[in-house]
RNA sequence: GGGCGUGUAGCUCAGCGGGAGAGCACUGCAUUGACAUUGCAGGGGUCACAAGUUCAAUCCUUGUCACGCCCACCA
């Protein structure tokens, strides 16, 4: 027997084990040879990452259709594995490090990477068991991570190939350069966040003229939110239809501080309605200047360090072409080594004590983050590592617009699509220890061999320079002869963007380069679920390198989910502290719970705002299902395979099969057609409503009677409907339906299968005459005890019923369930009559009028009032169908079906009408 | 500035060209046999606003208002 409710932390534990031990993942796990493939490889999560509730949701999705798809009999496979996550993890170990004391730059590369290596198989990868939690039935054999050996060996293929194809080079530009983590960044790392800044306004003398800051004759003025990189200023941009400044162009100005003359140009980009409408140039720090400088030839001095401190006294750029004097030694002493937001304070003062600044004014303004380290990117010139992003995208774009790879919901397409169709070339390098190194070697002479090994870029270099006439052959050959051969090439220090590895994750994980079995069977995978947030990130890039290397998309599928976000609507993250634990939400409530709730909370196109009471609901919903097992179990319900169901006699039984095969259909179409809140939302209403509610109530007369063949048969489909539920709601709740499945197996029997592996129900059963008649009864007894709720009646009670006006089929199916509606009702003796006795109240139902003699119980005034409520109902329920039946054009336009249907309701109302009015009279008359 | 999305019951949200729904909350009643993590009954909505299309609009179109997110940019 069954407890009382069920106990999640103990079951799911016990169930976590059954299917560890039966390996029921595997892939291909319960599969038929040859059968159809279906797989899914999980957005790997970061190694540093624990569980939130974006991976709740994203993976109790792909768990639903994996599980659902195994039960169908694919040959599934799910794909698990990590992602090396380059920047987070080096965060996490150098923090740990700090701890120590020890600084990353105290040890050498292999020894800091050492250590990292260290602390993920110390504390990485805790998101795994957490999963395992979820009840996520990932082939967690087949673990991959990004830094492993085998996909290393795929990064590796792509970057050299890639190379080699042109599509990878090395280019020095303006990159978002992170000054706390000391790397690169790509550009959707760059956050823009408002910050309330100022706009200072600058004058700079017009040379050959005496500065005057009474005279605006002799400076311009430029506005700045960003003083500190004026000493890299080259130029100042007005625009070429600008009349207050025509005169100005091509003149010189004399920067301040420093002494130096820059330029002034006509430039479009200079916008008159802006600032001042003259802009300072910085080409080496601000990303438009850096165009215009290109476009009018101003040098690009870069005046900051990698920390973003200024970098003046020996910076032969910056120092070139100025004449030494007091004034460039006061601003080297003040300003040389300064932060930038120091160097911006004393800019400032200085500007001002010189007469230059001619006036500060608030602003508010986006100023761009590195979405890792938090502070402002300094735009910075350097050389760095790029994918001609631009290349690749076409057939991803081909792809999504010729269908072959389809967004779910459709709108994401456009967001894809505005991306992929204005991508920039994507910077790839990061200045990082922890990451795949770039397979790149330099020369003597800085010459560049991208190769797979070593070995292979020392024989290229070997062959390259042996081949060449000039100083690099001979030195070369007394390297070869007399050193070290290995100190010919030094190897570019750089890692890859995780993002890189990431991109290849659908067919990395498979094996490739190899060529696999498994890749053979599971590429193209089917779905990938993923939220919005990374479509960028990941799923473009994935679509480029999946098509560029295995010339078929990725998936044919990408199910876009929502985002769970905090009640403000924000995203949830762990900077924010609006992060809601769900593995806290599983100890309480249990995975089960938790997966329900998020499934049917699914909706296409909307955010989740997670509300703790719904999934304390969805708990309950687990208990009632619990617990009609129970009272199945009490009522001697077991299979019964010598009893074929088809032939059932009793219309409950008839009724609740057909039932069953339309709630199948709901759910099947609900998950195929990744419409989970619809497919949870009809196996709650049919468990709850329908089984529960009706069915097992109707039964209990039947299990208390004497009708032993009946009580068999009903027995039999009871356990039958059960079993299907259980599969039914298994991809949606795993440990209590694989609990209940082997609970119920029936005395001493086992399960041919685990309900993992049961086969997903395909019921055909339907009897639209069974269906009618339990509607019916349902009508008759809502209608009953609506009545007797309202008219206070004590519910221990028992009223005689009579009947008025019912035929003959109602008499027959009023004896068939005779017991059923005395229990449910609770009425006593049912008869026929001609006309209400006194003191009735009345209802209709179908041709019928339903009378409750309840004699000094009712009241007869609330009972008029009751009635003239309904009749107040269905005159206006009239009304509005004349209306639409006495417009011509409705009559004319609408489809036929809909005007009939029309007349049927009219014809239904009216009978309804004249039923309650005359109970109403007759209500008078007694009165 | 561009794009996407959302305004439906007190709350969280489904739905959708043809009789306004769910869960929770609320109100009343019910507790000796599946389940109080329950049952039965009930109250509660100008489907943001306006115009249009249509025989018919919560649903389609346009506009307005409010809110959210993404992208670009602001010297």
């Amino acid at each position: 027997m069954l407890e009382k409710t069920y106990d999640a932390k103990a079951v799911e534990p016990k169930i976590a084990k059954l299917w560890e031990d039966a390996d029921a993942f595997r892939a291909g796990a319960g599969a038929a040879d040859g059968a159809e493939p279906f797989a899914i490889v999980i957005p790997p999560p970061n190694v540093t990452g624990s569980l939130h509730m974006g991976h709740a949701l994203n993976n109790t999705l792909q768990d639903i259709m994996v599980r659902f798809e195994r039960m169908r009999g694919k040959n599934v496979l799910w794909q698990p594995g990590m992602d090396h996550a380059g920047i987070a993890t080096q965060m996490v170990v150098e923090r740990q490090l700090m701890e120590k004391q020890i600084h990353r730059r105290d040890l050498s590369r292999e020894e800091f990477i050492d250590k990292v290596w260290e602390w993920k198989a110390e504390s990485g990868g805790m998101i795994f068991n957490q999963l395992k939690r979820l009840g996520a039935s990932c082939d967690w054999s087949r673990e991959r991570f990004t830094m492993d050996e085998g996909l290393s060996k795929a990064v590796i293929e792509v970057f050299v190939t890639l190379y080699k194809q042109g599509l990878i080079y090395k280019d020095k530009r303006l990159v978002s350069w992170d000054p706390k983590l000391q790397t690169a960044i790509s550009d959707i790392e760059v956050e823009q966040l408002e910050v309330n800044g100022n706009l200072w306004h600058f004058r700079y003398p017009i040379e050959g003229q005496k500065f005057d800051p009474e005279n605006p004759k002799t400076f311009i003025t430029v506005a700045t939110t960003r003083p500190e990189t004026m000493l890299g200023d080259t130029g100042v941009a007005v625009h070429p239809d600008d009349a207050r400044y025509r005169h100005l162009v091509g003149k010189n100005v004399i920067l301040p501080l420093v002494g130096r003359k820059i330029r002034v140009v006509a430039d479009a980009y200079s916008d008159p309605e802006k600032g001042t409408g003259a802009v300072k140039i910085t080409p080496a720090h601000d990303f438009n200047d850096f165009d215009v400088g290109k476009r009018h030839k101003l040098h690009a001095i870069n005046i900051m360090t990698t920390e973003a401190a200024l970098n003046l006294r020996d910076n032969e750029d910056f120092l070139e072409g100025l004449d030494s004097s007091s004034e460039l030694e006061n601003t080297l002493d003040t300003l040389h080594g300064q932060d930038r937001f120091a160097a911006r304070k004393r800019v400032v003062e200085m500007m001002e004590a010189g007469g230059f600044l001619e006036k500060v004014e608030s602003h508010k303004h986006a100023v761009p983050h590195g979405d890792r380290g938090g502070v402002p990117i300094e735009p910075f010139l350097t050389d760095q590592w790029y994918v001609n992003a631009a290349e690749l995208a076409k057939p991803a774009i081909a792809s999504v617009r010729e269908g072959r790879t389809n967004f779910v919901p459709k709108n994401w397409e456009k967001t894809y699509f505005d991306w992929m169709e204005n991508i920039q070339p994507w910077t790839i390098s990061r200045q990082l220890w922890w990451g795949h190194q770039i397979p790149a070697w330099y020369g003597p002479d800085g010459r560049i061999f991208v190769e797979k090994t070593e070995e292979e870029a020392l024989s290229a270099a070997v062959e390259y320079y042996l081949a060449l006439e000039g100083p690099w052959k001979a030195w070369v050959e007394d390297q070869l002869e007399n050193y070290e051969p290995g100190k010919i090439l030094t190897r570019d220090e750089d890692v890859l963007d995780t993002w890189f590895s990431s991109a290849l994750w659908p067919f990395s994980t498979l094996g490739w380069p190899d060529h696999t079995p498994e890749l053979k069977t599971y590429y193209q995978t089917d779905v990938l679920v993923t939220g919005f947030d990374i479509i960028f990130f990941w799923v473009a890039r994935m679509m480029m390198m999946g098509l560029h290397f295995m010339d078929e998309e990725p998936f044919h599928t990408v199910y876009v989910h929502a985002l769970v976000r905090d009640k403000n609507g924000a995203k949830m993250s762990k900077s924010k502290g609006n992060v809601i634990d769900p593995l806290d939400l599983i100890d309480e409530y249990g995975a089960d719970a938790l997966r329900f709730t998020l499934s049917i909370m699914a909706a296409q196109g909307r955010d989740v705002k997670l509300d703790p009471a719904r999934i304390a609901g969805y708990r309950n919903f687990g208990t009632k299902l619990w617990n009609a097992t129970r009272f199945a179990e009490m009522n001697g319900v077991a299979r019964n395979d010598d009893l074929w169901l088809g032939d059932a006699k009793l219309t409950i039984n008839r009724w609740i099969l057909t039932e069953l095969t339309r709630a199948t259909r709901e759910i099947t179409e609900g998950i195929t057609a990744f419409r989970f809140n619809d497919a949870a939302g009809a196996a709650y209403r049919f468990v709850w409503n329908l089984f529960c509610d009706w069915y097992l109530e109707l039964l209990k007369p039947v299990f208390m009677g004497d009708d032993e063949a009946a009580k068999a048969e009903s027995q039999a489909v009871a356990a039958f409907v059960l079993d299907e539920i259980y599969k039914l709601l298994h991809p949606f709740m795993p440990f209590m339906t694989e609990e209940l499945w082997a609970h119920t197996a029936g005395n001493g029997r086992e399960r041919p299968t685990l309900i993992c592996h049961a086969a997903w129900p395909q019921p055909s059963f339907q009897d639209v005459e069974a269906a009618a008649e339990i509607n019916w009864l349902v009508d008759l007894v809502s209608g009953i005890r609506s009545v007797r709720a309202e008219m206070n009646v004590p519910p221990a009670a028992i009223a005689p019923l009579v009947m008025v006006g019912a035929n003959a089929a109602t008499r027959e199916r009023l004896v068939r369930h005779e017991s059923a509606i005395k229990r449910l009702a609770r009425v006593g003796d049912i008869t026929h009559a001609a006309g209400a006795p006194k003191g009735s109240a009345q209802i209709v139902v179908n041709e019928a009028t339903v009378c409750l003699p309840l004699g000094s119980l009712i009241d007869l005034k609330a009972e008029a009032q009751r009635l003239q409520k309904e009749v107040a109902k269905v005159t206006e329920e009239i009304a509005r169908i004349l209306k639409k039946l006495s417009n011509e054009k409705f009559v004319a336009n609408a489809k036929e079906d809909v005007v009939a249907a029309e007349r049927q309701k009219l014809t239904e109302f009216q009978e309804a009408q004249d039923k309650l009015q005359a109970a109403l009279s007759r209500l008078r008359d007694a009165d």
